[in-house]
DNA sequence: GCACTTATTGGACATTTGCGCAATAGCGTC
DNA sequence: GACGCTATTGCGCAAATGTCCAATAAGTGC
């Protein structure tokens, strides 16, 4: 096989072993197994295992973040956009790609490889948020007077409360999560209760 | 040694590994070491690691959550009783304790004994929040349609702040965490800007 | 002093881990 | 068809881990 596409072939595998195991519980023979080959293939391609997981979770999580700002291009003005935002990142595919970033989280002070990664993509989910807050302070459309706090306040709230959905999935559900998001959200920016609600799957 | 004394000094040394190292890096050996005693013994008092692992957890954290809660007893009013809840949550004595629930967050899902305690402790956080403003909201100092969405979102905004600063300490800083959070709760209750603000060191 | 309980030790055991290495297979080039 | 490069294999190694267990030390009540 073409030595781009092995490895790419191991990193999807990879992926998905983590979704699966959670990162800590990883190992090369898994990944092994889940790509119907040797242990000693992944060696030849990866120096280690830390690299193959930061690999990986950049991979992942990267790729969400690219679709969720895809999606909010789409967004007619920031309010429109806003709510993009809130239907890509509180849709409800299970919870894999959330309990990937519980353990990157807690790893990151102990793996400075998936740390830079983590940091670098939440910062830029923060630019994302900021950027549609912005726009919508310019337009008359949303009340704010700290994009940038307001906008590290969303994420945070988001990040919060799926945390509590994916770790206790008894204290909150899904729907929770997505409806006092959303409201909190509107707090934040001054917009009446409803603005952002989910749009009805059609 | 006393039994129970023994039984406490375990826990304690449990508790300085898993914050010099992890919840997930904590191994009966480094117990031992830390308590100067054999591996042997640890299982003498413990059923198994998880219970060990778990058990101290719930010690730091549970002692955590009571002395914010006397703190918060001391406040006249529930406005006092959120800055001081504030005052306790946000204060910077080393993040050794959040990156403790950083780890029992992400391990969640695959130690349900730690689950279990986890899922207890920050819903008794909620609910200290949501005593705070349902006094407030019935004395009028505070407006708030939903006190247990806007708990949630309180104890997730700090959460997530905290989430931040612990894994990428150049995103976010300790002071952000506490001017954020506490903007991001005047916000939620309707509360004039600085009313939570810090009290000064007298 | 003697039986009996219990705290404590130190190591054995099976399993799992990341990683390395010698051997093999496959494939393109002359 | 021979040669050479590299992808790939399968196994082995050393280290680490949770758990268990037989042996010993230390009390403790009679």
């Amino acid at each position: 096989m073409n030595p781009d596409d092995r490895r790419e072939a191991i990193i999807a595998a990879t992926l998905a072993v983590m979704q699966r195991q959670g990162i800590a519980a990883t190992t090369v023979r898994d990944v092994a197994a889940e790509l119907g080959a040797s242990s000693g293939l992944i060696h030849h391609y990866m120096t280690s295992m830390d690299e193959l997981i930061a690999e990986a979770f950049e991979r992942s999580a990267g790729a969400d973040l690219l679709a969720t700002s895809n999606l909010v291009q789409q967004g007619q003005d920031p309010l429109d956009q806003l709510r993009y935002f809130f239907d890509s990142y509180t849709r409800s595919d299970g919870n894999s790609g959330m309990q990937l970033w519980l353990d990157a989280w807690a790893e990151a002070a102990r793996r400075p490889e998936l740390r830079q990664i983590s940091q670098r993509l939440n910062e830029a989910w923060q630019q994302l948020i900021c950027d549609i807050i912005e726009g919508g302070v310019r337009g008359g459309l949303m009340t704010c007077t700290d994009p940038v706090a307001a906008a590290w306040r969303i994420l945070s709230l988001l990040d919060g409360l799926h945390l509590q959905e994916v770790a206790h999935s008894d204290s909150v559900t899904s729907a929770q999560v997505s409806n006092w998001s959303r409201r909190g959200a509107e707090i934040e920016l001054g917009l009446p209760p409803g603005t952002l609600t989910e749009r009805e799957p059609s």
